[in-house]
RNA sequence: GCCCCGAUAGCCCAAUGGCAGAGGCAGGCGACUUAAAAUCGCCACAGUGUGGGUUCGAGUCCCACUCGGGGCACCA
């Protein structure tokens, strides 16, 4: 046993024995303790880890490490996020092999999260890339397509001409690639989708459910991404058309405020509608939509744009008035929302507004706000009011004639109450080589075949001889063994789908795999499902606020329809943590502010970087590397190591003929940090660890002494809790005292209440809110006596300066105010 | 433009409506030492972004504003 903390040595000594002992097993049969199923978000192998994995994973450590502390069986796993396009651009740009490169890297991660000490169970590693688990993608998304949640269509995707490949509208940000940054742009594409709008109701309103659990800013994002909004479906008949068009619209009480219509100038039906007019028109139309095409997202959302559009010189007949209004194709109007056309009521909607002053097209007030009128003002209003020029809505509030709106339409058989939302259908095929390929065989005769399931899985074929390079269509198409088969249906020659499913398929559902994740006969078992599922806390970045938070949640309430689960939501608890800054910035090297995690951990110890991770804040705060001390979280380990070193007591020791204010510290302690913990302080915690360390130090400097059961008492506590952070310096700790390991598995000792209660406490006295003056009580002091105590007091008195006491408040034992005004 | 979060000491951060300070960093002083490091001890520093309000009492609750961060933003 050493006689000084050594970092390096204890890192060396402990690892080996806790791979012996496992304390980290979640897979014992006979395991009697209550299950905690806690989850880090895991990792994409592309190098080896940064500061903002040892920061994730330190916080996700504390709270696994704390339910094993209390007795609980925790599974802590881990895996690698394997497939996906930098793989693959690096694997381009070095000219090796993806496969290689991808697992070199997952080699390496893994070598440092050993080192770094999280309670891993090593025994339920996936990784995304491997065919035992991709195997099950292409199972699911088999299973997805028979229910008619997987789909192809022809539609304008958004596409990236830097990766060379479609996105989700998800992975698109502000009109950017959410990736390389690229400009998107659209292209009119026959791509496979996962229908997610079917679930949008139960995306959303299971949201109320995660209130409370989740960070409030997770739910606010979702609720807005998936943007459901109510209103009506309303037909307006066109003339010289046979069929009516529906525009849907959330205020059909303004109905006769619509002076116009609006098409979106991409939609197949502003095409059909300008074929139909005049050569004029045609060609005017022609050129606009050619503009229309050219721009992207960014310029059409730019909100200094003016407004363009072409008329059409077609007309609609509002139903409910029957006058004939005037149709436009503008680009303000989307095709892929609503119907994509719209009634257009420049009066009561801004856009509507701007298009109309851009046009020179009539504005009518039918909604009175009180403000000024629009069609003086040239300002939209939007808010309630009584409805006037609109016939027999003519009176009514906004909401009254909303639903008095939609009535009469029923009636006349013109429309009916109706929803939307701005949540999209997943785009998930990609053109690229490194992800799952989708099992789907397409023959002439027989159209989409799906693989058979005991096909599965049609397996990525070698990346020799296959060039990587993006160029807009999968480079599997090239793989012609591959790439050619018979139809399973009719047996005559066919082609495999070429495409790869987006990697945030991997993502929607690994933390199920995790159950078996060997299993070569089901995706996952659903008796361990029903034993471990849900995630009881999840951890992870922010960044994820929406994409893979969101699709897993829609692949789970899949699940629970396939009765493979008995739940709705897969993550109960979310904690998300912030990032690792340096100066105010993201590191990067470019900005030269780059802190590499390994010189960090060699120049400060594992314990002491975790600890600093727990310690600079609250863990949904960013962390500014510049404003932590690591030398400094080192420098308390030692200490803290010292109180465990120093104390003289044995095993056997009888606390209960310990110190009384040591042993009331010690319980005091054990409640804090509990609370702390669990309400996510874990700088909190840091910090009444320090507190406890102080109190002992004293108490074997100067205090009861070294030999004192209390002093004993005392360190094992701290060193439970410090085996959230430092797990090395706390079963080195552990040690010194005389332990077995693991201190991971100690648990922490019953507060004992009747050491937190105190004989005397310090009683104030405030004049007016000020505090004037104070002293000890015995905790049982009655309200009477302490209102004579203060009454009594000199500086109180000197304090009220001769002024009458209007109202005295007691609160024994603590307070006393006496107010005079 | 709309929504959300935040603002406490030189810095990072604590504080069930009840004494503004738990903890740390940086700083100062002292003990130990031939000296330094390490260690140990002690000290100082703000009245809580601004202005109102509620209350016996407000960092904490309410309203308005300033600044900072984040999200959404032609979705009809």
């Amino acid at each position: 046993m050493q006689d000084e903390y050594n970092v390096s040595a204890i890192q060396d000594k402990w690892l080996p024995i806790w791979d012996q002992i496992k304390p980290f097993d979640s897979g014992r049969k006979d395991d009697q303790r209550p299950k905690k199923y806690v989850l880090d978000m895991f990792p994409y192998p592309s190098g080896d880890l940064h500061m903002g994995h040892a920061e994730a994973y330190a916080l996700g450590d504390v709270i696994a490490r704390y339910w094993i502390q209390r007795g609980y069986n925790v599974m802590h796993p881990i895996g690698w996020d394997a497939f996906g396009l930098p793989a693959e651009n690096a694997a381009i740009k070095r000219g090796l092999d993806p496969r290689g490169w991808t697992y070199e890297n997952i080699a390496q991660q893994k070598t440092s999260m050993r080192r770094y000490a999280c309670s891993f169970d090593w025994d339920r590693v996936l990784q995304t890339c491997d065919p035992i688990y991709y195997r099950w993608n292409q199972w699911l998304f088999l299973e997805f397509y028979k229910r008619g949640l997987a789909y192809r269509k022809n539609s304008n995707v958004n596409w990236c001409p830097s990766c060379q490949t479609v996105l989700a509208n998800e992975q698109v940000v502000q009109g950017l690639c959410e990736r390389c940054d690229s400009t998107v742009t659209k292209k009119a594409l026959t791509q496979w989708y996962f229908k997610v709008t079917d679930y949008a109701d139960r995306l959303l309103d299971d949201l109320n459910e995660l209130e409370g659990n989740w960070p409030q800013k997770v739910i606010t994002m979702q609720r807005n991404w998936i943007g459901r909004s109510f209103g009506a479906n309303v037909k307006f008949q066109i003339e010289g058309r046979g069929e009516p068009v529906t525009v849907y619209t959330t205020r059909p009480d303004t109905l006769y405020g619509a002076t116009f219509m609006v098409v979106a100038a991409d939609s197949d039906l502003a095409a059909e509608l300008a074929a139909e007019a005049g050569p004029d028109v045609r060609m005017k139309f022609a050129s606009y939509l050619d503009e229309v095409k050219k721009s992207n997202d960014i310029e059409r959302l730019s909100l200094e744009r003016k407004k363009t559009g072409v008329f059409l010189e077609r007309y609609g007949i509002n139903p409910l008035s029957g006058e004939r209004v005037p149709i436009w194709a503008s680009d303000y109007v989307l095709a892929d929302y609503g119907t994509g056309m719209i009634m257009a009521v420049p009066a009561h909607d801004e856009r509507d507004m701007d298009f109309a002053l851009e046009m020179d097209l009539p504005i009518r007030m039918v909604v009175d706000t009180g403000e000024e009128n629009p069609e003086i003002s040239k300002v939209a209003t939007a808010g309630d009011g009584k409805l006037v020029n609109s016939g027999e809505l003519d009176g009514l509030a906004k909401k009254e004639a909303i639903a008095r709106a939609i009535e009469i339409l029923e009636q006349r058989q013109m429309g009916e109450r109706s929803k939307n939302f701005r949540l999209r259908d997943w785009l998930i095929s990609r053109q690229r080589y490194w992800g799952t390929p989708i099992p789907i065989i397409h023959c002439d005769a027989c159209g989409e075949v799906p693989v058979p399931t005991e096909q599965l899985p049609v397996e990525l074929p070698d990346s020799d001889g296959l060039d990587l390079q993006p160029k807009g269509s999968s480079p599997l198409g090239a793989a012609s063994d591959w790439v050619n088969v018979s139809c399973p249906k009719c047996g005559s020659a066919a082609k495999r789908d070429s495409d790869t499913m987006d990697t945030f398929v991997d993502s929607s559902w690994y933390f199920l795999r995790y159950l078996n994740p060997n299993s070569e006969t089901e995706a996952f078992n659903l008796d361990q499902a029903k034993q471990w599922a849900p995630v009881d806390q999840y951890v992870g970045g922010v960044t994820h606020a929406i994409l893979h938070l969101l699709y897993s949640r829609f692949f789970t309430k899949v699940l629970h329809d396939m009765g493979m689960v008995d739940f709705q939501e897969p993550f109960t608890r979310l904690l998300n943590q912030g990032m690792v800054l340096m100066n105010g910035s993201a590191m990067s090297k470019s900005r030269g502010n780059l802190v590499r995690l390994s010189e960090q951990l060699d120049e400060h110890g594992v314990d002491a970087i975790r600890l600093t991770m727990a310690f600079a804040g609250p863990p949904e705060d960013d962390i500014d590397w510049a404003d932590v001390s690591p030398a400094a979280s080192a420098k308390f380990l030692a200490r803290a190591w010292r109180i465990a070193h120093d104390v003289q007591s044995t095993t056997a020791a009888e606390v209960e003929s310990g110190d009384r204010a040591v042993r009331s510290v010690t319980h005091a302690f054990l409640k804090d940090f509990t609370d702390a913990i669990e309400g996510f302080k874990f700088n909190v915690g840091v910090a009444k660890c320090m507190e406890l360390t102080n109190v002992l130090r004293k108490a074997i400097d100067t205090g009861c002494g070294p030999a004192d059961p209390a002093v004993r008492e005392g360190a094992e506590e701290l060193a439970k809790g410090l085996s959230l952070f430092a797990p090395y310096t706390a079963e080195d700790m552990w040690q010194q005292l005389g332990f077995e390991p693991s201190v991971a598995q100690a648990g922490f000792r019953e507060v004992d209440e009747s050491l937190l209660v105190k004989d005397t406490l310090t009683a104030v006295v405030q004049v007016d809110g000020k505090l004037r003056d104070k002293f000890e009580v015995s905790t049982g002091i009655s309200e009477e006596e302490l209102r004579a105590l203060a009454l009594g007091s000199a500086a109180v008195a000197r304090a009220m300066d001769g002024k009458e006491a209007k109202n005295i408040i007691v609160r024994a034992p603590k307070l006393v105010n006496i107010s005079t005004k």
